[in-house]
RNA sequence: CGCGGGGUGGAGCAGUCUGGUAGCUCGUCGGGCUCAUAACCCGAAGGUCGUAGGUUCGAAUCCUAUCCCCGCAA
């Protein structure tokens, strides 16, 4: 049996825990996740999707503010004498001290093929910049930031109008399979390590509201269009029309002659000019309301609109 | 008690403050036009105004209760 400490915090880390609980031979012998938090509409309490799932299945599970300075709960971690710690999707970074308990070391699972997109967000870079493909690493943790030695990568296919969501579906479920074949290999002691080519990196810092704040005069539509799929469904994009916030779903390429940062909201379709063309904004969302077509939106505005395409 | 918007024919909305039997832009169906053509003209069907109760001669509109949807925030 090998003990394994899992740490993580949202949906996204509930495969892989799923995967750990079922396979007969790991021992979870603690779970650690972030404190239950306020969240959603109502700011009702609710614990992390990881300990929801721990209370289902009757798993130890611990949850702090800050693990490093949680001194209880990092001897309570020792005396479990854990051989390793996975880690996915946690929130926190881990301290030397906590990354060295496990006797085989401290593994975390990363979805973006290092050293690329080292950082909060690989999934939605990786779909901003239009790339084709993405997939999982497993790296032994360094205090380094995402830098540690890979000792497994899967790679996986993007597709041409895949979003955020279900890139980050897709992912979450690879993040199970992959890690289950690292186990095989790290119980079986045949993991082999390559270090990572630091000539190589990239970043993919947290993604803030802000960066849905749609810009057209200097993108080009294809750049607005991988915004657009990359940020959905969060953390969404939109512009201001009549000062209400307007989610952005979905667009197309429109046959009006617009420069770029132009609006026309003729032929009962919202249009603006890019770089490279046209854009028409076909499905969105307007504050309060329920998502429809701009051609809908637009039959109940009754004429009275202006965009805005800066913050005020 | 976190803040806020909304539930009206198939769709998106107006009307609610200042009660008096329902309107706009679309869609649908029928007809017309055929160099106004990402169109235009004429006509038609289609609504227990979220639900329950109350006030009133009379309620989409006022009062009470309740269900549902959504944006922010986290």
């Amino acid at each position: 049996m090998t003990k394994v400490i899992f740490w993580g915090t949202p949906d996204f880390s509930v495969p892989t825990l799923e995967m750990l609980h079922e396979r007969k031979d790991i021992e979870l012998v603690a779970v650690i996740s972030n404190p239950d938090r306020k969240s959603g509409r109502g700011q009702k309490v609710h614990s992390p999707p990881v300990i929801e799932f721990c209370k289902t299945h009757s798993i130890p599970f611990f949850q702090t503010e800050n693990i490093n300075k949680d001194l209880e709960l990092i001897q309570k971690i020792k005396s479990l004498k854990p051989d390793v710690s996975i880690v996915l999707a946690f929130s926190q970074f881990l301290s030397d001290n906590v990354l060295n308990i496990p006797a085989k070391g401290s593994f975390n699972i990363h979805t973006s093929i290092l050293p690329k997109y080292r950082g909060a967000a690989p999934i939605q870079y990786a779909l901003l910049n239009g790339d084709k493909e993405t997939g999982v690493s497993i790296q032994k943790m360094v205090k380094k930031m995402d830098a540690g030695d890979l000792c497994h990568y899967q790679a996986v296919n993007i597709g041409d109008n895949e979003t955020g969501g279900q890139l980050y579906n897709k992912l979450k479920n690879q993040a199970a399979k992959s890690c289950s074949v690292f186990l095989d290999s790290l119980i079986s002691e045949k993991l082999e390590f390559t270090k990572q080519d630091e000539s190589k990196v990239s970043f993919a810092p947290t993604l803030k509201k802000d960066d849905g704040f749609l810009s057209f005069e200097n993108q080009t539509y294809e750049q607005i269009r991988n915004r657009i799929r990359a940020l959905d469904p969060w953390p969404g994009t939109y512009i201001f029309l009549n000062d209400k916030r307007l989610k952005v779903f979905k667009i197309e390429p429109s046959a009006m002659k617009l420069k770029p940062g132009e609006f026309s909201s003729q032929h009962q379709t919202l249009n603006i000019g890019c770089l490279d063309g046209a854009i028409r904004l076909s499905s969105v969302q307007l504050e309060g309301k329920k998502p429809t077509t701009d051609t809908d939106l637009l039959n109940g505005l009754r004429g009275k609109i202006e965009v805005r395409f800066n913050h005020g």
